[in-house]
RNA sequence: GGGCGAUUAGCUCAGUGGUUAGAGCGCUCCCCUCACACGGGAGAGGUCCAAGGUUCAAGUCCUUGAUCGCCCACCA
């Protein structure tokens, strides 16, 4: 590694080569024996549908840290990898490919269907891969893994049949939310609703035997042809005399009769409400109560069956509008309004979800919530934001049976066969796998029902769930369920970090599973996660969800080509505050690329500097060695020493700072506190305090200085190497190491060293920069050419200030541009010069005639204003026995302190005031 | 219909009951000073959405309301 660094900061070649490295040497594979602290954390894994946004970025920028920085405080690590084959949002996307080449997926057959998908995979899934190394997370690639695989096909399968065994898993006949288009049916958690305004008719249905009507209120009159009754309140008084006739249905000619069902709300339309128990959730269970049959009017694809007379074959709103218009030339469309109403669309799709009488199989999920929330109520698991644990416990109370079968061609099939002769379901008999064409399939298929004896055996079409594989992640992936070295070492994993948006899909099946699944002794060894982040989620300026089919989504890889990744994670982790949304800001992206530029020049400073200390035979190695910085700070003789005492301390305060903020996961506040101990300590203050220091003659200052600043380089580096992982190892490695030392990732992480506090310097400090301020805001006031120095007076009572004054003059004279500062403790006069005070001193440049009485007087008026302010009402305050009774004394105390300052500041402004009127 | 979040400087956002409410960007003025103009220095800018309440003390806690956003929910 050359010592030169390069003038220019370019990101892109620095984060390329490291990117490539990191991954090359397997740096951050993850240790499964051992002793000593470990932590580990499953990525969410992402669909193979695509490519990384910026919604996985901020996910992925968020976990690194923390992995990173656990991994720098010495924690045996890993943070696994891996995706999910995505089950219908994959298959969606490769059916939409084919459909560019007018190819259905029936025309080519399941089995080259699944074949193409796994071509799409394989692409998909590089690129995913590569763009993560890319972004520099650091995953242990040695474990990636993938829901389809063999390995992750095995525990599904002891997984689908352990629950099946014990009765959990289910296969039933109800009604399911079925998607038109994907032609499956989908969970309640997949159908998204959305408030629209559309129409509601009234229809007239002749009552049979009378000149009378009933007035039925519907949404979606196609789905009148498989009304099999119609219903009012048993109470209605309106309506008693109609119960148990019958009204002819209309168009069908159907002669269905009147029931009377406490389901039907009378102030809700006319009171009268249609009963269609093939198309209706509610429906259903009435007709299951009333015994009506069920017509299934509708087809799989969304098009009007046999059973809808002569509509059959017409797409099913185009039915709608020819059933309206029919109604209507018979006269029996009484009204139609304007409603608002939610429709259920198919979350992958978009299209309108239909309610549909369906044979599928089921989990039963009241027991399982029930493990579940009491792990989060006896604090197993810890929800951050604390909001999220209600929103996640509610939702476990609610819980309905989740519908696990899906007809899709891509995903787990179901382990169980199906015997011709008598029905009889028949499980595989054990969850062993075999290879078939390269994939997983079950290996233990029964040939024989063990009812019937018949030989005819045919395994379920159907495919689970995605999210069943997924919720069995954080243990399928560490070798479950046989007894790994990997699972006792890092299961139960340390945390979770997930969009929020997927709580119930995922982290609450996780949940779950793990719970009912793993072995650990309690629940607390059995628990997937002890902490559970859910992060926010990135939107766009409108506040909307980033969507790559509406064209808001925005690349990341794009991003990092403009401004570079660690500018880019360190943007999305300062604006990472819990609770909250993120919506990019083009300026947040450029600050955090001013920032990456300005360690690398603070750097650059110090490497560009080293000549002068060469000169006097000091090497590298002699001012930064390890063992060198490890031993800093280093004493600095003469008086010079101050600030390099107040950077230490500083150090230690951010060093503490940091690591309470990663540990509450307070990105945010981490990133600032760096940025501003970088930024504004480090850089403006400390570099620019000691600079002559390192050029100085006397090799003991020159070397003591030199030693100090690499080793506050060298603490700042690894305090920002969670963050900027890029920069930082690029900067690290320009410094020497010890022999063997591979990367900053296996570093340690700075420790607030206590000896390294030191509170007379914080102090001592402070008061030095309000003077340095107060001088340049005289400067800059009385417009004094900036190279130019002037000569100033000082004055401060008691010895303190004075002596800190004459002891640290030469940084105070440069910092300030001043010729000479001349001290006294005499009360100073401040005519015809300008002056500014505080309680502590004061400060007078007098230059020329320049001074700006008008404006002056215009400064110290409004200054007089806001001081009288503030000092009466802490008078007030202090005159109020119930304040002096009830506050803390401490705050007592730092009030009157704190008001006598203020009194002083506000007399001298007087005092100057009328000086000057 | 329930639930959650937001409302603080021109913009994007921090702020964990207790000094004079902060940051980045933008703005004004000065400076291309030998690490950095993606820079340095100095400033201006806020009745913390509204109204009540609790408290010695409220941007922060409570109630109500307004506006915006999100989640959940089978009212035809």
């Amino acid at each position: 590694m050359p010592r030169e660094i390069p003038k220019a900061y370019e990101p892109q070649e620095i984060e390329e080569r490291w990117a490539t490295a990191w991954f090359e040497e397997k740096l951050f594979r993850a240790e499964n024996s051992g002793d000593g602290p470990r932590f580990s954390i499953a990525l969410p894994p992402p669909n193979v549908t695509g490519s990384i946004h910026i919604g996985h970025m901020l996910e992925h920028t968020q976990i690194d840290m923390l992995t990173r920085w656990h991994r720098m405080k010495g924690n045996r690590t890993l943070w696994l990898p891996g995706m999910d084959h995505a089950g219908i949002a994959t298959q969606f996307v490769v059916e939409r490919k084919l459909a560019e080449q007018k190819i259905r997926r029936q025309d080519l057959g399941r089995e080259e269907f699944e074949r193409r998908i796994w071509q799409w995979k394989a692409e998909s899934g590089g690129v995913i891969k590569g763009q993560m190394i890319r972004l520099g997370a650091s995953c242990d690639w040695t474990r990636e893994h993938f829901t389809l695989e063999p390995k992750l096909y095995r525990a599904v399968l002891e997984a689908f049949l352990r629950l099946y065994r014990e009765g959990l898993i289910y296969r039933g006949r109800y009604m399911v939310n079925w998607c038109p288009r994907c032609q499956t049916a989908i969970s309640d958690l997949e159908v998204v609703h959305h408030e629209r305004t559309g129409e509601i008719w009234n229809i007239r249905y002749p009552i049979v035997g009378t000149n009378e009507f009933l007035v039925v209120a519907t949404t979606r009159p196609e789905t009148m042809l498989g009304d099999t009754a119609v219903a009012v309140h048993p109470d209605d008084e309106r309506y008693k005399r109609f119960v148990g006739k019958t009204v002819m249905l209309p168009l069908m000619n159907r002669e269905i009769p009147v029931i009377a069902d406490s389901y039907v709300n009378r102030d809700f339309g006319t009171g009268v409400v249609k009963i269609t128990p093939a198309h209706d959730p509610n429906d259903f269970e009435v007709g299951k109560r009333h015994n009506l049959p069920e017509i299934d009017v509708m087809t799989s694809d969304g098009h009007m069956s046999e059973a809808a007379g002569k509509y059959a074959g017409v797409e099913r709103f185009a039915a709608r509008a020819r059933i309206v218009n029919d109604l209507r030339e018979l006269g029996l469309i009484e009204s139609v309004k304007e409603h608002m109403h939610a429709v259920g669309v198919c979350d992958r799709c978009k299209s309108i979800v239909e309610p549909r009488i369906s044979t599928q199989w089921f989990m039963k999920m009241k027991p399982l919530a029930e493990l579940a929330k009491q792990a989060v109520l006896d604090g197993l698991i810890e929800v951050v934001p604390d909001n999220q644990r209600t929103i996640l416990l509610q939702w476990l109370d609610n819980i309905r049976d989740w519908c696990i079968s899906r007809q899709l061609w891509w995903g787990h099939r179901i382990p169980i066969w199906h015997c011709a002769d008598c029905k009889e379901m028949v499980p595989a008999s054990d969850s062993r796998v075999e290879l078939f064409e390269g994939h997983a399939r079950a290996a233990s298929v029964p040939t024989k029902c063990p009812k019937c004896g018949g030989a005819k055996l045919t395994q379920d079409t159907d495919v689970l769930d995605t999210w069943f594989s997924s919720a069995l992640w954080p243990f399928s992936t560490l070798g479950w369920p046989d007894d790994t070295p990997d699972l006792r070492t890092f299961y139960p994993t340390s945390l979770l970090i997930s969009g929020y948006d997927i709580l119930f899909f995922w982290d609450a099946r996780m949940i779950m599973m793990g719970l009912k699944l793993t072995s650990g002794a309690t629940p607390k060894d059995r628990i997937p996660f002890r902490h559970l982040y859910l992060h926010s989620l990135v939107r766009t300026s409108e506040g909307a969800k980033m969507s790559k089919t509406k064209g808001t989504g925005v690349d990341p890889l794009q991003l990092t080509q403009q401004y570079g990744t660690d500018a880019l994670r360190y943007m999305l982790a300062s604006m990472s505050a819990p609770g909250t949304d993120i919506i990019l800001s083009e300026d947040r992206i450029l600050g955090a690329r001013a920032f990456a530029n300005k360690i690398w020049n603070a750097a650059r400073f110090l490497f560009v500097n080293l000549e002068k200390v060469e000169a006097q035979g000091l090497t590298l190695e002699d001012l930064a060695a390890p063992e060198i910085r490890a031993k800093a700070p280093y004493p600095v003789p003469g008086e010079g020493a101050l600030a390099h005492r107040w950077i230490f301390s500083r150090l230690a305060a951010v060093a503490a700072q940091v690591n309470d903020a990663l540990e509450n996961f307070r990105f945010h506040e981490a990133c600032q506190t760096i940025y501003q101990f970088f930024w504004g300590d480090f850089c403006d203050w400390y570099i620019e305090w000691v600079k002559p220091q390192l050029s100085s003659t006397d090799r003991n200052i020159a070397l003591a200085a030199w030693r100090n600043i690499f080793a506050a380089l060298d603490a700042a580096l690894r305090l920002l190497h969670p963050v900027m992982p890029f920069l930082t190892e690029e900067l690290w490695h320009r410094l020497p190491q010890a022999s063997g030392a591979r990367s900053i990732a296996l570093d340690g992480f700075p420790e607030p060293r206590a000896h390294w506090t030191d509170v007379g310097a914080d102090d001592a400090m402070a008061i030095l920069q309000e003077i340095v301020v107060a001088a340049r805001n005289i400067r800059a006031e009385m417009k004094i050419d900036p190279k130019r120095k002037v000569p100033a007076d000082f004055s401060a009572r008691g010895a303190m200030i004075p002596k800190l004054v004459a002891e640290n003059m030469d940084p105070l004279l440069r910092l300030a541009s001043l010729s000479e500062l001349r001290v006294s403790r005499d009360h100073l006069d401040a005519a015809g010069a300008t002056m500014r005070s505080t309680a502590a001193f004061d400060l007078r440049i007098a230059y020329g005639d320049t001074l700006d009485k008008a404006a002056e007087i215009a400064r110290l008026e409004k200054a007089i204003a806001s001081l009288e302010k503030d000092v009466e009402s802490k008078q007030q305050r202090l005159a109020d026995p119930n304040f002096t009774s009830k506050a803390p004394p401490q705050v007592v105390d730092a009030l009157r302190a704190t008001l006598v300052e203020r009194q002083i500041e506000l007399k001298k402004l007087k005092d100057r005031l009328t000086q000057l009127s």
